[in-house]
DNA sequence: CCTGTCTTGTTCGTCTCTCGAACTAAGTCC
DNA sequence: GGACTTAGTTCGAGAGACGAACAAGACAGG
């Protein structure tokens, strides 16, 4: 049940329906393509006449285009359609904290040409340097596809202009990244935390549910890797806040005299549950914003040696992990008692001991939450190899193309 | 950016941009009444033709009526509109641990006639009772005026069909109010957890924003009673969550080793911060759910009398309530993280203290914040007096009627 | 090979609704 | 009283949904 906000709504015009049905057609090609128009009709409960004119502009715009003939059992063979994907170019970029990606994909999402490079602290080097090589996996890669914009992802928090406000394992404050290189390359520049960019991957690039089934759309994503990052979608949209700087799960706080954070404060989720964390745990330190650094940047032991460790019978390392599950249960006992999402989602290297840390998450969630229903909410660990990162950067760019216009 | 669901989406058809103008007018009248077609016509940015036929249609239907004719300086002078309220009614009914309200109103919320019990435990009881008393206050007070339904908020988790899964203060589990209700009466009920109604009530029954402000479309209620409730509200929507469940920010741990609480966790927001916890750190007990019974049932010193001993110097009661806003504090910097909301109501008792609770609560969220406008994120006191269960009420029955329609 | 049947895709007339212009109504100011 | 202003109505044109008729393929059976 949504307002209707009088000072600030959209009327309905003449060329307004058109619209919503040309995005629903659009969307529908998308989830079910190859179909046919007659197909189409009949899922949008319309006449086939509607569909002819609404794919004729389509078409025109280039937004789709026609395939083979299908083979049906009776009848004129359906002449089946697609969404043009393949030559509309994406460039998705992930800062993090020790190495840069670049991503060349198209609006499907199929990966062309992935590099990396050594993150650079300064922004207008590293800003520089990122044009470059953007202008370069164009020129040399992009063959007869067109740049529609750059999506990035940053490991902080980023305003609605596109600013970075607060980066603290890049040291980063009050950046102005979108603009610095939107001015560089010419090209419009989405930038997200990374948080948000996982879960907007979700929503928009996620696998295909079964027939029937209903989309998720209250959700959580959780990811562990040097920091705690979350995205919450609700009623199917990434919850970004007044601030745009919704999401920071990572900094609840778990125990009020915990451990000190990187943030500031104590007793964070982050300083309980982020690698650094399970790593001084391993070794029998006390998490400190100095030996977060230090572990940071001379890394002799990583949480996947950890992980490693655990696996060949290290009692101490199954002990950090155990611990790590424990706390982390408890962060997201948090979530499912103040959104009660369907799903929540962990990504991050944690995942790889998920035998070690599901037992002691399902036992805090199942201890802390109110009805039986959200005692039972899946957790569910997302393999490390689909990039969700730089999926939710290429999400920033193409989705706006798919997106339902807001009418009321 | 809202995604269009390919399996569940409401498609645009020749009737769909009229209603949605319609409903557009509707809000405007209710908005700014009394308001004439002409400013309409403006506010809109519509020829004053289409207003003519729009409000013929709601005039017709009865949902708006036409006032007086309005002063102004130059030219013909306008009949002014006025959303059509006072013969529509609403029954409001709030169950709370030791009393239930039973409020008669009218669709502007309107209060015509107020009255209490004492809460019986038995749910079938209950309702009889209630059932009883909403059929005499229609027939003694409803004069001329039709009841349009019955808004019913309780203090637990309510689920998508009304029923009550979890009130522990009352001890129902799987109870299902909404539908004996119903039968019982013959009305339509609509039932909602007290704090997603006071949420309700803030959206659909708030103060008018003065002109040019953009209504807050992003907040949190908190109510501080017997125990803890909040309503999130995200882009202008509460929030339900997947199973309805959401908002139990009062079970969220903040302590893992702290106090019992009544759910049978340790440590929740609500152990620490809830009326009764107040009142036991004065007495110097340690919360259970045992000391918490016995103060809910014979409340020899309520948290009312701690604060009008806290006024009079008393330094026990001071420290109590300064240490309550500490760790109101620290749930409300949970809230701030992770939701990033443009403002924060809190209500209950708890508010006459505000000088001794602010402090302390400003000085967590300062500390836990993670950007200065998180930082100075407003927390605003409700004074006590608005009945906003009640009002939240009204809103679940009256706000349908002005709702946006879901259109994509 | 022709005809009937079935399905896909197009075309066209009708109806609904937006939208702008013309027109009437009812005031003030000079 | 006439010029000017503002409110509200009426009407015709244009955009787009919608249903019916029609053309285009494909196949089966005689």
């Amino acid at each position: 049940m949504r307002t209707i906000n009088p000072r600030d709504f959209n009327r309905a015009t003449r060329s307004t329906s058109r619209q919503v049905n040309r995005l629903i057609l659009l969307n529908l090609v998308r989830e079910f393509q190859p179909i046919s128009r007659a197909d189409l009709a009949r899922r949008m409960a319309v006449g086939r006449g509607m569909v002819t004119t609404l794919v004729k502009e389509l078409l025109a715009e280039g937004a789709v285009y026609e395939g083979a003939l299908a083979d049906v059992p009776r009848g004129r063979r359906p002449k089946m359609l697609h969404v043009r994907t393949r030559d509309r170019l994406v460039v998705a970029i992930d800062i993090r904290f020790s190495r840069t990606y670049v991503l060349l994909s198209d609006f499907g999402g199929n990966q062309m040409a992935l590099e990396s490079l050594a993150t650079v602290f300064d922004p207008d080097q590293l800003l520089d340097e990122l044009a470059l090589r953007v202008r370069r996996l164009l020129r040399t890669r992009a063959t007869g596809g067109h740049c529609e914009g750059i999506g990035m992802v940053v490991p902080g928090m980023v305003d609605r202009r596109g600013r970075v406000l607060n980066a603290p394992q890049l040291g980063w404050r009050d950046v102005e990244i979108r603009s610095g290189l939107a001015e560089r390359t010419g090209l419009p520049v989405h930038v997200a935390n990374s948080g948000a960019a996982c879960a907007l991957a979700h929503i928009w690039l996620g696998p295909g549910e079964p027939e029937g089934a209903s989309r998720i759309r209250d959700f959580v994503y959780v990811t562990v890797s040097d920091g705690v990052g979350t995205g919450v979608v609700v009623n199917g949209e990434v919850v970004r806040g007044h601030g745009h700087t919704a999401g920071e799960f990572g900094h609840i706080p778990i125990s009020p005299d915990g451990p000190r954070c990187l943030c500031g404060a104590q007793g964070c989720l982050e300083a309980h549950t982020s690698n650094l964390a399970t790593v001084a745990r391993y070794l029998g330190h006390d998490l400190s914003p100095a030996v977060a650094r230090e572990l940071l940047q001379q890394s002799s032991v990583t949480v996947d040696d950890v992980i490693r460790r655990a696996g060949t019978g290290d009692e101490r390392a199954r002990a950090a992990l155990v611990e790590t599950g424990r706390y982390l249960g408890l962060g997201l006992s948090v979530i499912v008692n103040a959104l009660n999402p369907a799903q929540i989602f962990i990504g991050g290297e944690i995942t790889a001991a998920w035998d070690l840390v599901e037992p002691s998450i399902r036992a805090e969630i199942g201890q802390r939450a109110l009805t039986r229903q959200a005692a039972e909410t899946p957790v569910i660990p997302e393999p490390g190899g689909g990039l969700p990162r730089l999926r939710g950067a290429i999400a920033l760019v193409a989705a706006p193309a798919f997106a339902a216009p807001q009418v009321g």
